[in-house]
DNA sequence: TGTAAAGACCTTTTT
DNA sequence: GGTCTTTACA
C-alpha cells in the first residue's frame, strides 16, 4: 500500500481523515477534490471499514469506474470491486432489481430512456384525444419530470394552484390528468423512467421500514459526488439513508452547479449544515490546475453571481498566458480558426492532440468543428451525439430482448410487433392497443389471447406466429445464458441476415452495429462480479438491459486517447484539459435565448462559463463568430455578455480583429432587454451606435500593421454601410403580431422602410422590408424593435 | 400496406 | 440543415 497521505495539503488530509459524522466538503474548481475522496474511501477501507458498507455516488459512471481504479492503486488489492459505487441512477437501479416487487413492478423491470418516456406520453396524449401540437410530448415530459425530481406526484401537481395556474396559462390544463396517466401506464407495463429510479427508491424507502433498515445497516458510509448538482428526491434519499449513522459526506462546488434544468438546487448544499449541526466543513481553496490568469479571470466571473458559499480560490502555479479572445467572421470560420491553431499549437509547444478541449455550449455546433478537424486530418473524439445504444438497428434489436425478459413493456412490443413485417399492420396494432385499455390488461397479453378478441383469421395467424416465438425465446432463457439467446434471436427474426443483405454504407455499418451489441452481451455474461455474499452478481438478460440504459457514450470511450476531445460543457464538468477552446460565446447561444429570461437562468449560465473557464490548465481560447447558421438560416448575434466580464489584463483581444463589431446588415439581436439596460451602464454602447471609440474600449486599439486577423477569416462579404438612424424622440417597438405586408415601419437602426413580405413560421416570422436608407433587409420579427406608422 | 416525396419544426444542457 | 411526420400514390 502506498502512503496515501504524503501528497496531501492541511485541508486536503483534514477531509481525509475525519472519520466519522457528517462532513461537507466545498471543493473549489481543481483543488483535488477527486483525490480527496478516492483517498478518503481508501483510508476508510485501509482502517478496517468493509468495502460492502460504503457507498459512493457520483455523477457519472465514467467518475465512478476511475474513482475504483484509483482506490484499487492506492490499496494495491482489489478491495474496491466490492464498493457501492456508480451514479445514483445506477446504484439505484441495481438496488431496486432485488426490491421492485415491494412496490408492484417486476424485479425484471424496464428502464425507459427519454425516447421511450417520451413516446408513451404522446400515445396517452392521443389517448385521450388532445392536441399534441398543444400538448408536446417533450414539452410535457420535462414538465412530469421536473415534477418527479421535486418529489411532487400527480395528485399533489393537481391540487398545486401555483401549477395548474401555470398550465391554465400556457393552454394545457389537462397536464395533471397525462402526468396521471403515464405513471399510470409506466406501471402496467412494468417500466420504470430515470426519475422513476430516484422517486421508487425513495418510496421504498419510506413506506417499508424493514427495506430502510437493511440499507440504513448496510451502508455505514456515504460519500457523495457532485452535491451541487443533487436535486430534492436524490437529497431525500441520502437524508433517509445516512439517518442512522450520519457519516455522510458530501463534496460540492457551487459554482459550479449547471444542473438545475434537471431540478438540482443548491438550496440542498446550503442545507447541509442545517440538517447535521455537527457537520464538520473542510473548505479546499487551493487550485492546482490553472495557471493564476485563467484562475483569477474565473473568480472574476462568477463574481457577478449573487449567493455563494464564500471561497477564495488560489494557486501557486505561474501567471501563464493570457486568455485569447478570437472573432471570426462565421461558424465554419471559427471551426477552421480552432483547427488551426490547434495544429499550430501542436508544432509550437509541442502538444499531443489529447491535450486539447473544444467546448460548446450546444451540441449542434460541434459540426463546424469537426469538418474543419477532419480536414486538417486532426484526430478527434466527440462526446455526446447519439450513442450507441439509441441507433435505430440497436433500439430495434434491444426491443426483441426487452420484450422476451419484460412482455408487458408496450413500447418495446410496439416497435417490432410488425418489424421486420410479418402482416401485423397499424389497424391491428390500434385495435390491440383499444382492447388493452379497455379490459385494462397488457398488449402482449391481448395478443396471446387473440382468438377472443375477434381478429381475423390471417391476422389472427400472424399474432399467432408471433406469440410463439417470442414465448420460445422466453423458454430457452431458462436454462441458456443471455448470449446464446440473444444471437438465437438475431437468427430466428431475420434482423442479422437483413442487415446482412444491405451492402450500402450504411447497411454494413448497421450490421457491425448488431455484432458489436451481440459481443457486448457476451462479455457482460462472461465477465463474473461478485456480490458481498459471494454469489456471482445477476448476469442474465433483465440485469444487462438496464445497465445499457444507463450506460452513456462517454462511458466506451477512452479519455486517454491521442484526440481532440469535442463536448459540451455540462459533459467537460470535472475534467481537464491543457488547452481549451471555449466557443459560440455569443447572446443567444451562450447564455443561451432559452436563458436569459430570469436571473437565477442567467447565473446558472455564468456558472456554466465559470466551469468551462476552470478546465483549462495552460491555454484558454474564446471564440465567437459575428454569424452563423441556424436551421438553415444565417443569424448574427452580439458577443456574449461575459467575454465583458473578462478582466482586461488577463485578456489578449489582439485576436478579436479591430473595427467595430457586428456591422452591416442582419437582424437586430439581444442587447435591448431589461437584463442589457441594467448591466451594461449608461450610454447604450452595445445596441446604440457602434462608433469606432466604443469598439476600441471593448478590443483594444485595431491593429497597426498588417490585421491581426489570419487569414482564415473570409473577407467581409460586400455589405452595404448601415446608414445610422436615430430613432425618434417618442420610438416606442409595436406589437408585431399586427404587421401586415405594405406597412410602413420604423426600425431603431435601419430608418424609416415598407414591409414587403411576411414569411417563417408563426413561431418565427421573417419581414422583408425595403429601408429608405439602407435597402432590403431580412428582419426577424421575434427580435427586432419595430414601430408601425 | 409500404414507400417516396413534401412539409413541419426544430436546438439548450443529461441520467 | 437535418429529423421526424404527414401525405400522395403504387
Amino acid at each position: 500500500m502506498i502512503d496515501y497521505l504524503k501528497g496531501l495539503n492541511d485541508k486536503q488530509r483534514e477531509a481525509v481523515l475525519h472519520k466519522d459524522g457528517p462532513l461537507m466538503i466545498v471543493a473549489g474548481a481543481g483543488s483535488g477534490k477527486t483525490k480527496v475522496l478516492t483517498t478518503r474511501i481508501a483510508h476508510l477501507m485501509a482502517s478496517g471499514v468493509d468495502a460492502f458498507n460504503i457507498l459512493a455516488l457520483t455523477f457519472t459512471n465514467k467518475a465512478a469506474k476511475e474513482m475504483k481504479e484509483r482506490i484499487e492503486h492506492i490499496l494495491g488489492n482489489s478491495d474496491a470491486r466490492n464498493l457501492y459505487i456508480g451514479t445514483f441512477h445506477s446504484v439505484f437501479a441495481r438496488i431496486l432489481r432485488s426490491e421492485a416487487h415491494r412496490l408492484g413492478y417486476p424485479n425484471n423491470f424496464t428502464i425507459y430512456d427519454t425516447d421511450d418516456a417520451k413516446s408513451v406520453v404522446k400515445a396517452v396524449i392521443n389517448e385521450m384525444n388532445l392536441d399534441d401540437k398543444t400538448y408536446k410530448p417533450s414539452n410535457i415530459y420535462n414538465r412530469i419530470s421536473s415534477a418527479k425530481n421535486a418529489l411532487v406526484g400527480p395528485i399533489e401537481y393537481a391540487n398545486d394552484y401555483g401549477l395548474q395556474q401555470e398550465d391554465l396559462r400556457s393552454n394545457r390544463p389537462a397536464t395533471a390528468q397525462i402526468y396521471d396517466a403515464y405513471v399510470k401506464r409506466c406501471f402496467k407495463n412494468g417500466a420504470m423512467d430515470f426519475d422513476d429510479l430516484l422517486l421508487k427508491f425513495y418510496e421504498l424507502l419510506k413506506h417499508f421500514p424493514e427495506a430502510l433498515s437493511k440499507y440504513q445497516h448496510k451502508f455505514k458510509y456515504i460519500l457523495i459526488d457532485e452535491y451541487q448538482d443533487t436535486n430534492p428526491a436524490q437529497y431525500e434519499v441520502i437524508k433517509l439513508l445516512g439517518a442512522m449513522h450520519e457519516n455522510v459526506c458530501v463534496v460540492g462546488d457551487d459554482a459550479q452547479s449547471i444542473y438545475g434544468f434537471r431540478g438540482a438546487t443548491i438550496e440542498n448544499i446550503l442545507q447541509f449544515q442545517k440538517d447535521y449541526e455537527d457537520a464538520h466543513v473542510v473548505k479546499l481553496e487551493q487550485n492546482y490546475r490553472s495557471t493564476q490568469s485563467i484562475l483569477n479571470a474565473a473568480n472574476e466571473v462568477i463574481k457577478n453571481n449573487k449567493g455563494q458559499i464564500p471561497k477564495d480560490l488560489w494557486t501557486e502555479n505561474s501567471e501563464g498566458e493570457k486568455i485569447r479572445l478570437v472573432r471570426t467572421m462565421t461558424d465554419n470560420d471559427e471551426g477552421k480558426y480552432v483547427a488551426d491553431t490547434i495544429q499550430e499549437q501542436k508544432l509550437r509547444n509541442h502538444y499531443s492532440n489529447k491535450d486539447f478541449a473544444i467546448l460548446y455550449r450546444t451540441n449542434s455546433q460541434s459540426r463546424a468543428f469537426e469538418e474543419a478537424l477532419r480536414r486538417m486530418g486532426i484526430a478527434y473524439t466527440m462526446y455526446g451525439g447519439t450513442s450507441f445504444y439509441s441507433r435505430k438497428e440497436i433500439k430495434d434489436f434491444v426491443a426483441y430482448l426487452r420484450i422476451i425478459v419484460n412482455p408487458k413493456d408496450e413500447e418495446a412490443l410496439k416497435r417490432i410487433i410488425n418489424y421486420p413485417a410479418r402482416g401485423i399492420g397499424k389497424t391491428t396494432i390500434d385495435r390491440a392497443l383499444l382492447v388493452a385499455n379497455n379490459q385494462n390488461i397488457s398488449m402482449w397479453e391481448v395478443l396471446e389471447q387473440a382468438q377472443i378478441f375477434g381478429f381475423k383469421s390471417n391476422t389472427l395467424e400472424a399474432i399467432d406466429g408471433f406469440v410463439t416465438m417470442i414465448k420460445s425465446f422466453s423458454s430457452m432463457l431458462k436454462n441458456q445464458n443471455a448470449s446464446d439467446v440473444a444471437v438465437h434471436v438475431g437468427k430466428q427474426t431475420n434482423l442479422v441476415k437483413e442487415l446482412f443483405n444491405d451492402k450500402s454504407t450504411e447497411g454494413v455499418a448497421r450490421y457491425e452495429n448488431i455484432q458489436e451489441l451481440l459481443n457486448s452481451i457476451k462479455e457482460w455474461v462472461e465477465s463474473p462480479d461478485v456480490d458481498e455474499t459471494g454469489e456471482v452478481t445477476d448476469k442474465g438478460l433483465g440485469a444487462y438491459l438496464q445497465q445499457i440504459t444507463l450506460l452513456t457514450d462517454a462511458d466506451d470511450k477512452d479519455p486517454n486517447a491521442d484526440t481532440v476531445k469535442l463536448m459540451t460543457i455540462h459533459a467537460a464538468k470535472g475534467l481537464e484539459f491543457s488547452c481549451v477552446f471555449a466557443v459560440g460565446l455569443e447572446e443567444m447561444l451562450f447564455p443561451n435565448a432559452m436563458s436569459i429570461n430570469s436571473k437565477e437562468e442567467l447565473e446558472e449560465e455564468r456558472r456554466l462559463f465559470y466551469v468551462v473557464v476552470t478546465r483549462a490548465k495552460a491555454r484558454l481560447w474564446v471564440t465567437y463568430a459575428n454569424t452563423r447558421y441556424r436551421f438553415g438560416q444565417l443569424v448574427q448575434n452580439e458577443p456574449s455578455r461575459f467575454i465583458d466580464e473578462l478582466p482586461d489584463q488577463y485578456l489578449d483581444r489582439s485576436f478579436a480583429g479591430g473595427g467595430a463589431r457586428n456591422q452591416g446588415s442582419g437582424w437586430g439581436s439581444g442587447g435591448n432587454s431589461a437584463y442589457d439596460r441594467m448591466h451594461r451602464g449608461g450610454g447604450g454602447g452595445w445596441s446604440g451606435g457602434n462608433s469606432a471609440k466604443d469598439a476600441e474600449k471593448l478590443y483594444g486599439p485595431p491593429p497597426s500593421k498588417k490585421p491581426a486577423v489570419p487569414s482564415y477569416v473570409t473577407p467581409k462579404p460586400a455589405t452595404p454601410k448601415v446608414v445610422e438612424h436615430k430613432p425618434s424622440e417618442d420610438f416606442v417597438p409595436s406589437d408585431i403580431s399586427a404587421l401586415a405586408e405594405g406597412n410602413k415601419v420604423e426600425h431603431q437602426k435601419f430608418g424609416f422602410g415598407q414591409v414587403v413580405k411576411i414569411e417563417g413560421s408563426a413561431h418565427n416570422p421573417v419581414a422583408t422590408i425595403k429601408f429608405d436608407q439602407n435597402g432590403e433587409k431580412k428582419i426577424m420579427l421575434n427580435y427586432a424593435k419595430l414601430r408601425i406608422l
